[in-house]
DNA sequence: ACCTCCCTGGCC
DNA sequence: GGCCAGGGAGGT
Protein backbone atom coordinates (compact mmCIF):
# COMPACT_ATOMS: atom_id res chain seq x y z
CA UNK A 1 0.00 0.00 0.00
CA UNK A 2 1.41 3.36 -0.91
CA UNK A 3 3.04 5.06 2.07
CA UNK A 4 5.69 7.75 2.03
CA UNK A 5 8.43 5.77 0.21
CA UNK A 6 6.01 4.55 -2.45
CA UNK A 7 4.50 8.01 -2.97
CA UNK A 8 7.95 9.61 -3.14
CA UNK A 9 9.14 6.97 -5.61
CA UNK A 10 6.04 7.69 -7.67
CA UNK A 11 6.76 11.42 -7.57
CA UNK A 12 10.35 10.97 -8.73
CA UNK A 13 9.19 8.66 -11.48
CA UNK A 14 6.72 11.21 -12.82
CA UNK A 15 9.01 14.23 -12.97
CA UNK A 16 10.35 13.61 -16.46
CA UNK A 17 6.87 12.95 -17.82
CA UNK A 18 5.17 15.96 -16.26
CA UNK A 19 7.48 18.75 -15.14
CA UNK A 20 7.34 21.65 -17.59
CA UNK A 21 4.83 19.76 -19.74
CA UNK A 22 1.58 21.19 -21.03
CA UNK A 23 -1.51 19.12 -20.28
CA UNK A 24 -3.49 18.37 -23.41
CA UNK A 25 -6.36 16.49 -21.78
CA UNK A 26 -7.39 15.31 -18.32
CA UNK A 27 -10.08 12.74 -17.73
CA UNK A 28 -11.53 10.99 -14.66
CA UNK A 29 -13.71 8.01 -15.60
CA UNK A 30 -14.74 6.90 -12.12
CA UNK A 31 -16.74 9.60 -10.29
CA UNK A 32 -15.73 8.27 -6.86
CA UNK A 33 -12.14 9.42 -7.41
CA UNK A 34 -13.41 12.97 -7.83
CA UNK A 35 -15.30 13.03 -4.52
CA UNK A 36 -13.01 15.78 -3.18
CA UNK A 37 -13.72 18.02 -6.18
CA UNK A 38 -16.69 20.28 -5.37
CA UNK A 39 -17.52 20.67 -9.05
CA UNK A 40 -16.31 17.58 -10.97
CA UNK A 41 -16.05 19.55 -14.20
CA UNK A 42 -13.34 21.68 -12.61
CA UNK A 43 -10.80 18.86 -12.77
CA UNK A 44 -10.39 18.88 -16.54
CA UNK A 45 -11.16 22.58 -16.91
CA UNK A 46 -8.38 23.55 -14.53
CA UNK A 47 -5.72 21.25 -16.01
CA UNK A 48 -6.28 21.30 -19.75
CA UNK A 49 -4.04 23.70 -21.61
CA UNK A 50 -1.98 24.47 -18.50
CA UNK A 51 1.62 23.60 -17.69
CA UNK A 52 2.82 21.54 -14.73
CA UNK A 53 5.50 23.54 -12.95
CA UNK A 54 6.73 21.28 -10.16
CA UNK A 55 5.95 17.99 -8.50
CA UNK A 56 5.77 18.05 -4.72
CA UNK A 57 4.68 15.75 -1.93
CA UNK A 58 3.60 16.05 1.68
CA UNK A 59 3.07 12.82 3.55
CA UNK A 60 1.16 10.50 1.24
CA UNK A 61 -0.30 13.33 -0.85
CA UNK A 62 1.16 14.13 -4.26
CA UNK A 63 0.87 17.87 -4.85
CA UNK A 64 1.67 19.12 -8.34
CA UNK A 65 1.86 22.87 -8.92
CA UNK A 66 0.12 23.86 -12.13
CA UNK A 67 0.15 27.24 -13.85
CA UNK A 68 -2.23 29.92 -12.59
CA UNK A 69 -1.84 28.73 -8.99
CA UNK A 70 -3.76 25.50 -9.21
CA UNK A 71 -2.59 22.48 -7.22
CA UNK A 72 -3.31 19.04 -8.61
CA UNK A 73 -3.53 16.73 -5.58
CA UNK A 74 -3.55 12.94 -5.79
CA UNK A 75 -3.75 10.40 -2.98
CA UNK A 76 -3.13 6.77 -3.94
CA UNK A 77 -5.17 5.37 -1.06
CA UNK A 78 -4.31 1.76 -0.50
CA UNK A 79 -4.46 0.22 -3.95
CA UNK A 80 -3.62 3.12 -6.23
CA UNK A 81 -0.62 3.63 -8.47
CA UNK A 82 0.45 5.95 -11.28
CA UNK A 83 1.93 4.84 -14.56
CA UNK A 84 3.49 6.49 -17.59
CA UNK A 85 2.30 5.03 -20.86
CA UNK A 86 2.52 5.76 -24.58
CA UNK A 87 -0.46 7.75 -25.83
CA UNK A 88 -3.29 5.45 -26.80
CA UNK A 89 -1.58 2.27 -25.59
CA UNK A 90 -3.66 -0.54 -24.09
CA UNK A 91 -5.05 0.20 -20.63
CA UNK A 92 -5.09 -2.15 -17.67
CA UNK A 93 -8.39 -2.61 -15.76
CA UNK A 94 -9.31 0.06 -13.19
CA UNK A 95 -7.60 2.87 -15.08
CA UNK A 96 -9.65 5.71 -13.64
CA UNK A 97 -7.61 8.84 -14.40
CA UNK A 98 -5.79 9.70 -17.63
CA UNK A 99 -3.78 12.92 -17.97
CA UNK A 100 -2.22 13.36 -21.40
CA UNK A 101 0.65 15.60 -22.43
CA UNK A 102 2.11 15.90 -25.91
CA UNK A 103 4.48 13.04 -25.14
CA UNK A 104 2.76 10.47 -22.95
CA UNK A 105 -0.15 9.62 -20.72
CA UNK A 106 0.01 9.57 -16.93
CA UNK A 107 -2.59 7.15 -15.65
CA UNK A 108 -3.93 6.39 -12.20
CA UNK A 109 -5.00 2.81 -11.63
CA UNK A 110 -6.92 2.10 -8.43
CA UNK A 111 -9.00 -1.09 -8.07
CA UNK A 112 -10.39 -0.28 -4.62
CA UNK A 113 -10.94 3.42 -5.31
CA UNK A 114 -9.73 4.51 -1.87
CA UNK A 115 -7.56 7.03 -3.68
CA UNK A 116 -8.71 10.33 -5.12
CA UNK A 117 -7.57 13.16 -7.32
CA UNK A 118 -8.58 16.82 -7.28
CA UNK A 119 -7.43 20.21 -8.56
CA UNK A 120 -7.60 22.92 -5.91
CA UNK A 121 -7.48 26.68 -5.98
CA UNK A 122 -5.22 28.13 -3.26
CA UNK A 123 -8.30 28.81 -1.10
CA UNK A 124 -9.65 25.29 -1.51
CA UNK A 125 -6.21 23.84 -0.77
CA UNK A 126 -5.92 25.78 2.46
CA UNK A 127 -9.38 24.67 3.57
CA UNK A 128 -8.77 20.99 2.74
CA UNK A 129 -7.44 18.31 5.08
CA UNK A 130 -4.00 18.95 3.63
CA UNK A 131 -3.95 22.11 5.68
CA UNK A 132 -4.14 19.97 8.81
CA UNK A 133 -1.36 17.55 7.94
CA UNK A 134 1.49 17.17 10.40
CA UNK A 135 5.14 17.64 9.40
CA UNK A 136 6.45 15.36 6.66
CA UNK A 137 8.26 12.38 8.18
CA UNK A 138 11.01 12.44 5.54
CA UNK A 139 11.69 16.10 4.84
CA UNK A 140 10.54 17.79 8.03
CA UNK A 141 10.96 15.33 10.90
CA UNK A 142 10.67 17.22 14.22
CA UNK A 143 13.22 16.87 17.00
CA UNK A 144 12.56 14.25 19.68
CA UNK A 145 11.75 16.90 22.26
CA UNK A 146 9.05 18.34 20.04
CA UNK A 147 7.60 14.89 19.35
CA UNK A 148 7.61 14.29 23.10
CA UNK A 149 5.72 17.52 23.71
CA UNK A 150 3.19 16.78 21.02
CA UNK A 151 2.61 13.24 22.28
CA UNK A 152 1.99 14.87 25.63
CA UNK A 153 -0.39 13.00 27.88
CA UNK A 154 -2.15 11.22 25.07
CA UNK A 155 -3.17 7.71 26.06
CA UNK A 156 -3.43 6.52 22.46
CA UNK A 157 -1.25 3.55 21.45
CA UNK A 158 2.03 4.85 20.06
CA UNK A 159 1.47 2.96 16.82
CA UNK A 160 -1.87 4.72 16.33
CA UNK A 161 -0.13 8.01 16.98
CA UNK A 162 2.46 7.26 14.28
CA UNK A 163 -0.41 6.52 11.89
CA UNK A 164 -2.15 9.81 12.71
CA UNK A 165 -1.29 12.03 9.74
CA UNK A 166 -1.90 15.15 11.83
CA UNK A 167 0.88 14.06 14.19
CA UNK A 168 3.35 13.04 11.50
CA UNK A 169 2.61 12.77 7.78
CA UNK A 170 3.75 9.80 5.74
CA UNK A 171 3.85 6.64 7.82
CA UNK A 172 1.31 3.90 7.14
CA UNK A 173 0.76 0.45 8.56
CA UNK A 174 3.89 -1.18 7.13
CA UNK A 175 6.49 1.46 7.96
CA UNK A 176 4.99 2.21 11.39
CA UNK A 177 5.56 -1.43 12.37
CA UNK A 178 9.08 -1.40 10.92
CA UNK A 179 9.95 1.83 12.75
CA UNK A 180 8.70 0.47 16.07
CA UNK A 181 10.69 -2.75 15.62
CA UNK A 182 13.87 -0.82 14.89
CA UNK A 183 13.21 1.41 17.91
CA UNK A 184 12.44 -1.68 20.03
CA UNK A 185 9.21 -0.17 21.29
CA UNK A 186 5.92 -2.09 21.45
CA UNK A 187 3.22 -0.37 19.39
CA UNK A 188 0.64 -0.98 22.10
CA UNK A 189 2.42 1.32 24.54
CA UNK A 190 0.39 4.41 25.46
CA UNK A 191 2.11 7.41 23.88
CA UNK A 192 2.19 9.09 27.29
CA UNK A 193 4.25 6.22 28.73
CA UNK A 194 7.22 6.72 26.40
CA UNK A 195 10.46 7.85 27.98
CA UNK A 196 12.53 10.48 26.22
CA UNK A 197 15.03 7.76 25.29
CA UNK A 198 12.29 5.70 23.68
CA UNK A 199 10.99 8.69 21.71
CA UNK A 200 14.55 9.36 20.57
CA UNK A 201 14.81 5.75 19.42
CA UNK A 202 11.56 6.06 17.46
CA UNK A 203 12.68 9.31 15.87
CA UNK A 204 16.07 7.83 15.04
CA UNK A 205 14.42 4.83 13.37
CA UNK A 206 12.21 6.85 11.02
CA UNK A 207 14.83 8.11 8.55
CA UNK A 208 16.69 4.79 8.15
CA UNK A 209 13.47 2.84 7.66
CA UNK A 210 11.99 5.30 5.16
CA UNK A 211 15.37 5.67 3.45
CA UNK A 212 15.69 1.93 2.99
CA UNK A 213 12.16 1.80 1.62
CA UNK A 214 13.05 4.55 -0.86
CA UNK A 215 16.30 2.93 -1.95
CA UNK A 216 14.47 -0.26 -2.82
CA UNK A 217 11.64 1.43 -4.68
CA UNK A 218 9.05 0.90 -1.94
CA UNK A 219 7.09 -2.15 -0.92
CA UNK A 220 5.24 -4.20 -3.51
CA UNK A 221 3.27 -6.94 -1.76
CA UNK A 222 2.11 -10.18 -3.30
CA UNK A 223 -0.99 -8.55 -4.76
CA UNK A 224 1.20 -6.34 -7.02
CA UNK A 225 -1.21 -3.46 -6.32
CA UNK A 226 1.65 -1.00 -5.96
CA UNK A 227 4.10 -0.67 -8.84
CA UNK A 228 6.51 2.08 -9.85
CA UNK A 229 5.40 4.43 -12.67
CA UNK A 230 7.54 2.43 -15.11
CA UNK A 231 5.85 -0.81 -14.08
CA UNK A 232 8.63 -2.29 -11.94
CA UNK A 233 7.91 -3.78 -8.52
CA UNK A 234 9.33 -2.26 -5.34
CA UNK A 235 11.80 -4.58 -3.63
CA UNK A 236 11.55 -3.47 -0.01
CA UNK A 237 9.24 -6.37 0.84
CA UNK A 238 12.32 -8.59 1.06
CA UNK A 239 13.80 -6.33 3.75
CA UNK A 240 10.76 -6.15 5.99
CA UNK A 241 11.67 -7.18 9.53
CA UNK A 242 8.22 -7.67 10.99
CA UNK A 243 5.37 -6.63 8.69
CA UNK A 244 3.62 -9.70 7.29
CA UNK A 245 6.02 -12.08 9.09
CA UNK A 246 3.63 -13.60 11.64
CA UNK A 247 5.03 -16.90 13.07
CA UNK A 248 8.36 -16.37 11.33
CA UNK A 249 11.53 -15.93 13.42
CA UNK A 250 12.64 -12.46 14.42
CA UNK A 251 15.70 -11.54 12.36
CA UNK A 252 17.34 -10.28 15.53
CA UNK A 253 16.50 -12.84 18.24
CA UNK A 254 14.66 -15.67 16.44
CA UNK A 255 11.57 -15.35 18.63
CA UNK A 256 8.44 -15.84 16.53
CA UNK A 257 6.87 -12.61 15.26
CA UNK A 258 3.38 -12.02 16.61
CA UNK A 259 0.34 -10.41 15.01
CA UNK A 260 -2.23 -8.37 16.90
CA UNK A 261 -4.78 -5.62 16.30
CA UNK A 262 -3.80 -2.11 17.34
CA UNK A 263 -6.40 0.57 16.70
CA UNK A 264 -8.12 -1.83 14.33
CA UNK A 265 -4.98 -2.37 12.24
CA UNK A 266 -3.07 -5.62 11.81
CA UNK A 267 0.22 -5.13 13.60
CA UNK A 268 3.36 -7.23 13.61
CA UNK A 269 6.09 -7.17 16.24
CA UNK A 270 8.71 -9.17 18.11
CA UNK A 271 7.42 -9.87 21.64
CA UNK A 272 10.99 -10.12 22.97
CA UNK A 273 12.82 -7.24 21.22
CA UNK A 274 10.01 -4.73 21.61
CA UNK A 275 8.92 -3.64 25.07
C1' DA B 1 -10.33 8.24 21.49
C1' DC B 2 -12.78 5.27 19.60
C1' DC B 3 -16.08 3.07 15.76
C1' DT B 4 -18.00 2.43 11.00
C1' DC B 5 -17.85 3.01 6.35
C1' DC B 6 -16.14 2.94 1.72
C1' DC B 7 -14.38 -0.72 -2.29
C1' DT B 8 -12.75 -4.95 -4.85
C1' DG B 9 -9.41 -8.73 -5.72
C1' DG B 10 -7.63 -12.56 -3.64
C1' DC B 11 -7.92 -16.15 -0.68
C1' DC B 12 -9.86 -19.84 2.27
C1' DG C 1 -19.91 -17.64 -0.21
C1' DG C 2 -17.62 -14.92 3.13
C1' DC C 3 -13.80 -12.62 4.98
C1' DC C 4 -9.87 -9.74 4.83
C1' DA C 5 -6.72 -5.93 3.49
C1' DG C 6 -6.62 -0.51 5.10
C1' DG C 7 -6.25 5.48 4.57
C1' DG C 8 -9.02 8.71 5.74
C1' DA C 9 -13.57 10.90 6.73
C1' DG C 10 -17.27 11.22 9.51
C1' DG C 11 -19.89 10.18 13.45
C1' DT C 12 -20.44 9.29 18.48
Amino acid sequence: MPELPEVETTRLGLIAALEGKRIVSAEVRHPRLLRRQDNPADFAARLEGRTVRSLGRTGKFLMFEVDDDFTWVTHLGMSGRMSIDPIGSAEVPHTHVVVRTGHSEVRMVDPRTFGFTVVFTPEELAASTLGRLGPDAWTDLPRSAELMTRAGRRTIAVKSLLLDQRFLAGLGNIYADEVLFRARVAGTRPASSLTFEEMKAIRAAIRPVLGAGLRHGGTTLGDLAYLLPDGRAGEYVRRLKVYGRQDEPCRRCATLIIRQQIGGRSSFSCPLCQI
